[in-house]
DNA sequence: AACTTGTTTTTTATGTATAACAGAAACCAA
DNA sequence: TTGGTTTCTGTTATACATAAAAAACAAGTT
């Protein structure tokens, strides 16, 4: 059965919103709270009526109050707003990641489903969306195959990156100074000073830095199927980043200059020198990834 | 529930290997037969059985003995030899590239696996290995989008593609001579010969050739996103020489001509000559695509 | 007329069941 | 022992069922 995951953060969330209206008063149409919420107005009935139920709110119709205050223990917990397609990446990359798969292991469907609690369509659609990614393959009837986490896949993935993102940081610096990314640009900049100055403390900050930088990168002249390539490199980066913690903040630190400098270099407008600065970051940023298959 | 489209099919086929050793033989041996078909060996003995039972075939254990002329319609019609995911595709871009589906419109599960007469499953795991084509895209919990044979998805789709076959074909003609690719290659060479000489009554046998030469270059420098990429092209290259007859003849012979140009260029080494035809060569496939999309 | 809420209809997400297929283990004849 | 077959067990492909969510419809209010 459908998990509802959807209604449990949607009710979750509006519990944020009564507390914020505050007693007494009289809540936002359903219309606006589905807008608010980001979900259907079946959905957000659902939340009005539990929020009835619970008696944190009274009235109907058009003039529902909200009563007190809510107790902290109200929300539904994490674990049960997780769908179950989420949930299923999650243990799958674990299971992986956790280095007891071999490559050359098979992939058994109805057993990953058994381990992870749920049912094998979740399984098969997670595989299926995993293909693309390489690290799998599908042979019809007999199974799926699990290639490896191999040093071979990240350098056919870095190379790939490399062509696309040369080509996306020569796109932007031809861009004219009219256009948008600058301003973004100025504030990634920003962003990268903060974070160098508090190194130290925030070094995990620099995930989500990185990534909002190299994408604003590739969206300087968007192409669906480079796109759709950096989702790979944004996954594989991802689980990559919990897996491997050895050197973090000082890579971290290195990774932030050698932003620095490219964004300098796209700001310059030479080609030449992004050029450079480009191919040695990724370079900088394949190494640091290929430390992880060596020992030590 | 399953179909049973590897029996039908190995049963066709296993026909004519009884037909070929003809009457009073002994079959070869349940591996063997295996091997041949290129099924499992469950699957053979399930034809085996069927072939019994139907009185083609006399005897059992090691002793199986023709019997004599099987009827020509012994087979199982073609229709039912197409498993369930093939037949979906086929359905899918017909009715897409029918031409009444807008781009933005939404795409129905339900409706569709009626239309096709599959249950939903099907038509799911179809939509989502098709998500990768660009061509559709997933909104949770809302359907599918459906994007659009677009020119844009065209201009994207070529400036990959040169990407890739523009590296693939440089990396091709900088190995050595006693690579195996270069009698490939000559042999690719001989049949484009072949085919030029009786273009005009095999003009529809470029669409295979023409797929296997940009492999072969693809395969020089293997590189996994490369290949899946090369899928894409594949996929869509197949329904579009479908879906666009219009000069179809005038078109493979000038691509012909291109291509044994590239294959020269290709086998001087000459690293900049091979980029000027390799581009040339793209860049009039991508004109003839979009020409597609212009009415006339 | 523009919004709201109440009600009904569609559609997706996801578990479950089972036939078809694959593969291995047990068995047999030469 | 070898090459084969029979039997068994495990896995995938695919239909189907149903709760959750979305969307469409029908009214009622301001």
């Amino acid at each position: 059965m459908k998990s509802d995951t959807v209604f449990k953060l949607a009710f979750n969330e509006m519990l944020n919103i009564v507390a914020l209206v505050g007693a007494g008063a009289v809540l936002p149409s359903e219309n606006d709270l589905s807008a608010q919420l980001g979900v259907s107005r079946t959905t957000v009935r659902k939340v009005l009526t539990q929020l009835g139920d619970r008696g944190y709110v009274t009235g109907e119709g058009r003039s529902r109050i909200v009563v007190g205050v809510v107790p902290a223990d109200a929300h539904f917990p994490y674990t049960e707003t997780v769908p179950t397609s989420e949930q299923v990446e999650r243990r799958f990359m674990e299971w992986m990641l956790r280095g007891d798969t071999k490559p050359g292991a098979q992939i058994n469907e109805l057993e990953l489903a058994r381990e992870f609690g749920v049912g094998t369509t979740g399984i098969r659609e997670f595989l299926n969306r995993f293909r693309r990614f390489g690290l799998i393959e599908k042979r019809p009837n007999a199974g799926w195959l699990f290639k490896g986490f191999t040093e071979d896949f990240a350098m056919e993935l870095f190379e790939i990156r490399e062509m696309f993102e040369l080509r996306s940081a020569l796109a932007l610096a031809s861009l004219p100074p009219s256009s948008p990314v600058w301003t973004k640009l100025k504030v990634l900049e920003r962003q990268h000073h903060d974070l160098l100055s508090a190194i130290d403390e925030r070094f995990h900050d620099f995930s989500d830095l990185d990534n909002r930088f190299h994408r604003l990168i590739n969206a300087a002249a968007p192409n669906r199927f480079i796109d759709d390539f950096y989702d790979i490199i944004t996954f594989i980066f991802h689980y990559h980043y919990q897996w491997n913690k050895r050197d973090e903040r000082q890579r971290n630190e290195v990774a932030i200059r050698e932003h620095l400098a490219y964004i300098e270099a796209l700001q310059s407008h030479d080609l030449a020198l992004v050029r450079a600065v480009c191919s040695h970051h990724l370079s900088s940023a394949k190494t640091t990834m290929m430390q992880a298959f060596s020992p030590g």
